[in-house]
RNA sequence: CGGGGAGUAGCGCAACGGUUAACGCGCACGGUUCGGGACCGUGAGAUUAUGGGUUCAAUUCCCAUCUCCCCGACCA
């Protein structure tokens, strides 16, 4: 793509107000727009880094087996009152002319699982497992820290269907298997851990993926015998010592949850009268899991753990581009080397934010380019043509080098 | 919802109970530049969030409302 044709500009300066780093960059970058709080547009290339991780996130989902299918927003109140959530204090609530009532979904069990239901009939049609990505509306107390926590945001939920317990605890082990992948993929590896929380109503623990961050607003406790993480909200209960092995020292780090993953049990299949017929003829209830991923919050975590004082850091995977090429000095010669070598790029499949504006310095294009974070940096001027090269520099190091101007996709 | 802060040009901000609301960025035009956010000149752009009040006079002081940010409560 070219530079010159992006709509969005980037913007120096960035209100003192918004403290949030992933705001900050993000905003300034051209990538999101608040549109009020805990309310925000993906432009050009915000989209762009979204549809990455979405992907990622599909192709992990689709590892596991998983169906994609695209449940509705708009969601009726019968559904709710049946699993008596209709009065859940998150749930936005709305009504039509004629007055019925409406929500706008915050989660989809009550909407998938009558759904399922419909198909699935007997043990023969099991397990079943299905996602979408979709958006999540929730009545937030304090929509804060930028993408960190919305109103409205895009969330992935898995659902799966199983015949019994054990199928449904060798799936969970899938996803969460799948989750660590998906975390690593966008760069989130090395900080991210899999934590034990409460499993609310359903179970007695679920399991969150937190990503260690001072700009969490969770809070964390890493047992140093066992390794395991543990939501405060457990620590708590079992007056601080770890669940797993009883130890008492114990490590406390902030966080921002990433995903959680939950065994629903019958507590959403009861409801909705959700039985199957096994081998021996008899009805049984099914048994549920659900699996969440925050894509927003996903892509504000990466800014939060990747960046520097000139600008985002992204990981190859979710980066936009992986390479930004930039003409400075617009002669003719660098003009015209630039635009080969881009269209050569292009033909190698390679992802190019092409710098070809005329009106721009050198070093405006450099800080730019620095803020928007793309892995790999390739300069052409004079300079390098000089000696038939281009500059290539690694975002995420300081040195350049040069490269000769054929050998440039292959160097890549 | 409680506490704190803030709303002035597209963006970032300044000022002050009293001439024409200043500056920077950006934008438009002309020129000089061209490897780390260059420079000079010219120009356009503002009912100072909204409503009320105090005053001879309010962007400035007071009250209310709305919005935004931060802390807290909340977040299966």
């Amino acid at each position: 793509m070219k530079q010159s044709k992006l709509f969005t500009k980037i913007s120096k300066e960035i209100s003192k107000e918004e403290t949030s780093k992933n705001a900050q960059l993000l905003i300034r970058a051209g990538f999101i727009d608040k549109l009020m709080s805990g309310v925000y547009s993906y432009l050009p290339l915000g989209l762009m880094v979204f549809k990455k991780i979405e992907n990622i996130i599909r192709e992990e989902m689709n590892n596991i087996s998983g169906q994609e299918v695209l449940l509705p927003a708009l969601l009726p109140k019968e559904n709710w009152e049946k699993t008596g959530r209709w009065k859940y204090p998150e749930m936005l609530k709305l009504q039509n002319r004629a007055g019925k009532d409406f929500s706008l979904g915050w989660t989809h069990e009550e909407i998938i699982t009558p759904l399922v239901k419909k198909f699935v009939k007997s043990y023969k049609d099991l397990p079943i497992y299905v996602y979408q990505f979709q958006n999540k509306f929730r009545d937030e107390l304090r929509a804060k820290s930028g993408l960190l926590r919305g109103i409205e945001f895009s969330m992935k939920d898995l659902y799966s269907f199983h015949k019994n317990q054990e199928d449904l605890d060798e799936y969970y082990e899938k996803v969460k298997a799948a989750y660590f992948k998906i975390f690593k993929r966008c760069g989130l590896e090395k900080v991210t851990f899999l934590t034990l929380a409460s499993g609310g109503a359903f179970a007695k623990y679920s399991h969150e993926f937190q990503t260690e961050t001072l700009s969490g607003e969770d809070e964390i406790y890493f047992c140093k015998k066992c390794d395991l993480a543990i939501n405060k909200e457990i620590i708590e209960e079992e007056k601080h010592i770890c669940p797993e092995c009883g130890g008492k020292d114990l490590e406390i780090k902030k966080s921002i949850e990433v995903g959680n993953i939950f065994k629903l049990g019958k507590r959403f299949s009861e409801p909705f009268d959700f039985m199957f017929r096994d081998k021996d003829g008899k009805e049984n209830p099914i048994i549920m899991g659900c699996y969440g991923i925050g894509l927003g919050r996903l892509m504000g975590t990466i800014v939060e753990i990747y960046n520097d004082e000139k600008g985002i850091i992204w990981p190859k995977e979710v980066s936009p581009f992986s390479v930004h090429l930039i003409a400075i000095e617009s002669s003719e010669k660098v003009k015209n080397a630039a635009e080969k070598l881009y269209k050569n790029l292009q033909e190698e499949k390679i992802e190019v934010l092409y710098d070809d504006r005329e009106d721009k310095t050198a070093g405006e294009k450099f800080a730019e380019c620095d803020l928007i974070g793309i892995p790999t940096r390739i300069v052409v001027s004079e300079r390098t043509l000089e000696k038939d090269c281009v500059e290539v520099k690694k975002r995420s190091e300081k040195e350049s080098k040069l490269v000769k101007i054929n050998e440039v996709s292959s160097s890549l």
